[in-house]
DNA sequence: CCTGTCGTACTACAGTTGTAGTAGAGAGAA
DNA sequence: TTCTCTCTACTACAACTGTAGTACGACAGG
């Protein structure tokens, strides 16, 4: 269950790049590229560099308009989050996700009120916490 | 907060040696190759290798006896947890672990109703869950 | 003493990631 | 038309990962 054919584990500075592309939607190199930089003082051709694999792995889809490329994410985030979640919780937690939310709670990440939170929350909206 | 000098990012299969070493306390080359071996197929050659570098890392110490290396796991497994999620959570979810477990209810991963049991239970054990 | 066996260490190699320089092509300025 | 500027595409490269073959040293058997 935790490594279907369309599975997306990115790493750290991928997921930079793509929160840019979630964030903002369509966005040009240069765009994207001065949010990196920003952040993390990377160069445009850097970041020309990774959106250009990440095409080609099929990450995010491009458009040309006159000389410029825009990029779009191709995967949602929700998507990546399964599974980037499903693939440490099955290496790290024998895919048990009770023992992921007990080391948060044990590592101070989250306090138990806030699963009481949580619960009552989900039970409102069912599924839907839109 | 997620980010100190002794970060522990191991892949997939560096965690599924690291496992065997967990598990069973110092191991010979052959003890965890023959575990991974079975577990995925994978040369005990390959398994020497992986442990040499982790090795190089710090990751693992070794001791010889006689011809044979026995390795030892140096980081603990709730250290690499510590890592590793503190890094997915940084990266995915904006450091919100609330985020996470609300992911993990979404994705069917867990049930609204273990919250409330670990909720008890953590109420109950304090820290100490052991 | 010679030889095969067992296990380690060294070497190899392709693919990915992070990082960036450089060259080339189109667009606007002069 | 030609020069320049800008933006992309190509090339480069080191480190790490996954994968494994091969060679070498030591020990046990004959």
């Amino acid at each position: 269950m935790s490594g279907k054919s369309g599975d997306v584990v990115l790493s750290d500075l991928q997921i930079a790049l793509m929160r840019v592309l979630w964030a903002r939607g369509e966005c040009s190199t240069a765009e994207v590229a001065e949010v990196l930089a920003a952040e993390r003082g990377i160069k445009h051709t850097t970041v020309a560099t990774m959106l250009t694999r990440l095409e080609k792995r099929g990450v995010v889809s491009l458009r040309r308009d006159a000389r410029q490329v825009y990029y779009q994410a191709r995967v949602s985030e929700p998507e990546v989050r399964r599974s980037m979640v499903s693939e440490l919780l099955g290496s790290l937690f024998g895919g048990d996700a009770r023992a992921l939310v007990s080391h948060l709670v044990d590592e101070a990440e989250i306090a138990p009120g806030d699963l009481e939170k949580l619960r009552k929350k989900l039970a409102r909206g069912g599924r839907e916490h839109e």
